[in-house]
RNA sequence: CGGGGCAUGGCGCAGCUUGGUAGCGUGCUUCAAUGGGGUUGAAGAGGUCGUGGGUUCAAAUCCCGCUGCCCCGACCA
């Protein structure tokens, strides 16, 4: 392959680099209209890693997955003041139908808590039917105006859960229930050590009283809001007039959540875990975890080659390992090494005769690209061995990325300070300001608050843009 | 919507200033060799030069219109 064709380099530029390494490592394209999304096999395939390890959790809460129409009445969405405001300018709105004119305007779902809570209103009577803990696979449309493969297409496919609760603290609950859930699955399972926190007004999901978010720093130092959690309060149940009686036959308003994480995830595992040689997929998440590159030169060669080869194979399927063997003829094992790093697969095992005769394999690691990560290893145990490589492999990632956030990530307590912070990462400060000021400091630095933790600190400080004595601790940073 | 750029085989580009047979790299197909870090060689297939009009004996090239896409800003998961 040409020189020209080898990826630009991470740091150099950042945005070159990801959107080429999503084109070459074979994840996904644009579709026929701008903006639009082909998400390709092997895309689609760590999506579907995601999804099973998510939707286990939720199905272990309780929750169940349901299918609602892509179709919603544009009045639907008038229905919910602050809703309509935050979505009208990004939707998709269909006007004909069958070769005629549509007597009312139809939108393409921008997300579905109108249609899902005028399906809640009928659905909900008495306490006795809550709560409703429901989950969607779907795909919503938002007409964007600028738009970046899996970070913000017109459509893009995710999970949106929707739950109608009796009282306020189940509702608070559920949503500080799924924000953990999107925690711990950021950490555990992607490898992306993600801050939860809630957002400020501002930042806020048009219709909800509080959202909760869990943010992550990219290779660049910029956040990317990687999954919400929606307190919807009484808005919608107002809206939408979904009322049951109590034990005490008394009518009242339920309250609802809705929380989502999005395709958008597959660009944060990019944007975290990737380097100039391509794609790092965290084991847990990687469609395949370990690729087997033979190695032969006669016909001869062939038949013991691909007997220990396939012997392998069965041994690592056997230990539940996602195993592929590249027996492309066509390739050299050199272009086949770079083409699996470049795609990210967490180890590789190469066979060749001269492994066969000697009973070895070598083995190379994602997390250590190149030659370095590799050593040369009995066959005996080798299972096990993969098996321990892709747990070291899933910590380092964890460690590595935590390590960069933190090391990007700035306690400051004035103006100068926190200009030099959010240039590279993370600004941690205390604030006590309104929506103007918040909107101040994002004209001048581009930086806004991308929540405030969970995790608060004791005690109270001064705010290092307004100087009032402030309680709460925030998180200003660039973001996509 | 404002500012900048681009449109030529699948992908990436040159050619345009100064009009005259459609080029290069890569990829693709076949064959042979090679095979432990982006392999060689040979032979092939593949293009209405975004689109509509104009000038001209002749337009990828000059002129006018249109459309689409990319980057920066506003919007946003």
């Amino acid at each position: 392959m040409a020189i020209e064709d080898k990826l630009v380099s991470r740091q150099e530029d950042f945005n070159e680099w990801y959107n080429t390494l999503v084109l070459r490592a074979d994840l996904a394209d644009y579709g026929p209209v701008r903006g639009t999304m082909i998400v390709k096999p092997y895309g689609w395939a760590l999506w579907e890693n995601i999804q099973q390890a998510l939707d286990k959790e939720f199905k272990a809460t309780g929750h169940q997955n349901a299918g609602f129409p892509m179709f919603i009445p544009q009045s639907f969405l008038e229905k919910e003041a602050k809703h309509v405001e935050g979505f009208a300018p990004e939707l998709a709105v269909v006007t004909h139908g069958g070769g005629k004119e549509l007597a009312e305007p139809i939108v393409v779902r921008p997300t579905s808590e109108t249609v899902i809570g005028h399906a809640y209103a009928k659905w909900v009577q008495s306490y006795r039917d809550l709560p409703i803990l429901i989950n969607l696979w779907n795909s919503v449309v938002r007409w964007e105006l600028r738009t970046k493969l899996f970070l913000r297409t017109l459509e893009f496919y995710w999970q949106e859960g929707h739950t109608a609760h009796a009282t306020a603290d189940e509702a608070a609950f559920e949503t500080r229930q799924m924000l953990d859930i999107y925690t711990d699955f950021a950490v555990n399972t992607a490898a992306i050590p993600v801050i939860p926190g809630e957002k400020s007004e501002l930042e806020r999901f048009a219709g909800a009283d509080r959202t909760f978010t869990i943010e992550a720093m990219m290779g660049d130092g910029k956040a990317l809001q990687s999954g919400t959690s929606h307190n919807l309060g009484q808005n919608f149940a107002k809206a939408f007039d979904i009322q049951y009686l109590d034990v005490n036959n008394e009518r009242q308003y339920c309250w609802t959540t809705s929380w989502g994480l999005s395709t958008r995830f597959v660009g944060a595992i990019i944007m975290t875990h990737g380097d100039d040689h391509g794609l790092v997929l965290p084991p847990r998440l990687a469609p395949i975890q370990t690729v087997i590159v033979p190695i032969y030169r006669k016909e001869k060669e062939k038949d013991v080659v691909m007997e220990a080869t396939n012997r392998i194979k069965s041994e690592l399927l056997a230990a539940g390992i996602r195993v592929h063997i590249d027996d492309r003829d066509n390739l050299s094992p050199g272009f086949k090494f770079n083409e699996w790093e470049l795609k990210g697969v967490p180890t590789r095992i190469e066979i060749g005769p001269r492994d066969v005769a000697k009973n070895s394999v070598a083995l190379a690691r994602r997390d250590h690209p190149g030659k370095e990560g590799k050593q040369f290893v009995s066959q005996e145990g080798l299972t096990d061995r993969v098996v321990a490589l892709l747990d070291e492999i899933q910590a380092n990632l964890l460690a590595k990325a935590t390590q960069f956030r933190d090391d990007n990530t700035h306690d400051v307590d004035n103006y100068d300070d926190f200009q030099k912070a959010v240039e590279t990462g993370f600004a941690r400060v205390w604030w006590a300001g309104d929506n103007d000021d918040e909107n101040k400091v994002k004209e001048e630095t581009k930086a806004t608050i991308r929540c405030f933790p969970m995790d608060q600190p004791e005690g109270s400080g001064t705010c290092f843009y307004t100087g009032k004595p402030a309680n709460k601790v925030a998180i200003f940073a660039r973001a996509y």
